[in-house]
DNA sequence: AATTCGAGGATTGTTCAACAATGCATGGGT
DNA sequence: ACCCATGCATTGTTGAACAATCCTCGAATT
C-alpha cells in the first residue's frame, strides 16, 4: 500500500493545488492507487511533500469529478464503481452519444481522423495489444462526443470514460473486452461518412446496450 | 456590496465546507450575489464566520461547478456568462434534451409531473408572475432530462439552468423571456402522451434554436 | 503633460501547529 | 458470548504566519 514513491524533490509548479491534484488523477488512471483504497491524508501529505491542507483542496476537487469517494470524518478513497454505477454510465452514453451522431454534421476532418482512431485501434488488436486498444476505444468514444464542439460534455465524457477505467481495474481479469466492438467503430465512420446517421444512432444505441450488458455480466457473474 | 449580512451565530452545521457552499451558491441564485463581483476571502470569511482556509475549500467545490471562476493570484469571480457560454450552454441542451425526450418511455406519473407542471408555468404567466413562471419552465426541462432516469445528467442540467439564471441576471432588463415557450411546453407534453416522440424530439430541437437565437440577440443587440 | 518605473500595500497561495469532533479498536464487566 | 466504556487515531476546522503575486500610487524622466 504505501507506496513510498519519494518525489521529496520541492516540485516546480504554478499552482500546488491544481498539480496535486493531477498527479493523484494520474496515478489513478494508471491504477498505482487501486478502487477502494483510503488515501490518507498525513500519508499523502508527506509523500507527496505538501501540507494536509492543500491535500484536502486537491481531494475536494477529485470529489467532485467523482474520481474519489468522501466519506465524513472516515476519510476519502478512490472510487470502486459497482453495478449500480456501471448502469449510470451507460445512461450517460446513450442520452450523449446517439445524440451525437444523430444531431451532428461531421467535417470530412472529424470522420477522418474518427477512422485513424479506428485503424490504431485494429492494430492494436492484431497486435495483441490490449491497453493500446482500449485506449484507441475511448478515444474513438470522445470523438464521437466530441462531434458536438462542447467542452462540458467531452469533460463529461472524460469523466465516464475515467470511471469506465475503474471498473476495469476493480475487475481482476481485463479480458479483451474492447475487441467485440472495434470492427462496429469502423461500421459507425461509414454510416456517417454516407450520411445515413440515423442508422448510426441505432446501430451505436445498440452497441451501447450490448456493452453494459457484457460489463454487467461479468460484474454480477463473476464477481471477485 | 458588503451586505452586512451578520449571521455571525456560530452556525449548527454538519459540514462547515459543504454548509458554506450551499450558502453561496444560494445568495449567487438569489442574485444577492451578482454576476462578475469579487468574493474577497477575507472579508467573507468574517461575514461567514468561517475560516479563510475552509472558505477557500467551499470555493474550490463552487470552481468544480463553474458557478464561480477562479483567476490565480486574483481571486474568484462570481461567474458572469457571456455570449460564448451561451452557446455551449445551447450545445448542451441540444445534445441531452430531445435524446431524453426522443429515446426514453415516458411513465405516467412522468407526463403528469410535467403537466402539472405546465400547468404552474401558465398560471404564473395568466398571473404576470415572471420569476415563478421561470422558476416553473426550469422546473419543466429539468423534467425532461429527469426522463434519462440519470442523476448525473439530472445534475449537469441543474448546472445549466444555474448558469442561465446567472445570464438573466447579468440582463439587466429581464423580460418575460420564457413566456413564448410555454405553450410549446404543453405541446411537447401532448406529443409524448401520444406517443410522438420522434416529433416532440424534432419540435423541441427548433424551440431550442429558437430560444438560444433570441437569447443572443438580447445579449448582443442591446448589451449594457 | 504623458509615460515609465519602482516602492509599498493588499490579496491570494501555502504551510504549520493546534484543537474539537468523530469513528474505530481495545479491553473490562456482566 | 455480548455489551458498553475508555482511549487512540483520523478527520474537520481554525488561526496565524510567510512567500508570491498583483495592483496602486507617486516620483522621476522624456
Amino acid at each position: 500500500m504505501n507506496l513510498a514513491l519519494d518525489e521529496a524533490g520541492p516540485a516546480e509548479h504554478a499552482h500546488t493545488t491544481a498539480w496535486i491534484a493531477s498527479v493523484l488523477r494520474a496515478r489513478i488512471a494508471a491504477g498505482q492507487l487501486t478502487p477502494g483504497s483510503k488515501l490518507s491524508e498525513q500519508s499523502l501529505s508527506a509523500a507527496l511533500g505538501v501540507s494536509r491542507n492543500t491535500l484536502r483542496q486537491a481531494f475536494t476537487t477529485l470529489a467532485g469529478e467523482s474520481i474519489v469517494t468522501r466519506i465524513p470524518n472516515r476519510g476519502v478513497f478512490v472510487a470502486s464503481p459497482g453495478v449500480e454505477e456501471v448502469r449510470e454510465i451507460y445512461r450517460i452514453r446513450r442520452t450523449i452519444e446517439p445524440s451525437a451522431v444523430l444531431w451532428s454534421e461531421p467535417s470530412a476532418k472529424d470522420l477522418d481522423a474518427m477512422e485513424a482512431i479506428v485503424r490504431r485501434a485494429q492494430a492494436a488488436r492484431d497486435a495483441g495489444a490490449v491497453v493500446e486498444m482500449a485506449d484507441a476505444n475511448q478515444a474513438f468514444h470522445e470523438a464521437v462526443v466530441g462531434l458536438t464542439r462542447s467542452d462540458s460534455l467531452r469533460e463529461l465524457m472524460e469523466r465516464v470514460l475515467a470511471e469506465m477505467r475503474l471498473v476495469f481495474h476493480a475487475m481482476a481479469s481485463a479480458p479483451d473486452f474492447h475487441a467485440h466492438y472495434v470492427d462496429r467503430n469502423a461500421q459507425l465512420v461509414k454510416r456517417l461518412r454516407a450520411g445515413e446517421n440515423e442508422k448510426a444512432a441505432a446501430e451505436l444505441r445498440g452497441y451501447l446496450d450490448a456493452a453494459e450488458a457484457e460489463l454487467l455480466g461479468h460484474l454480477t457473474g463473476e464477481a471477485s
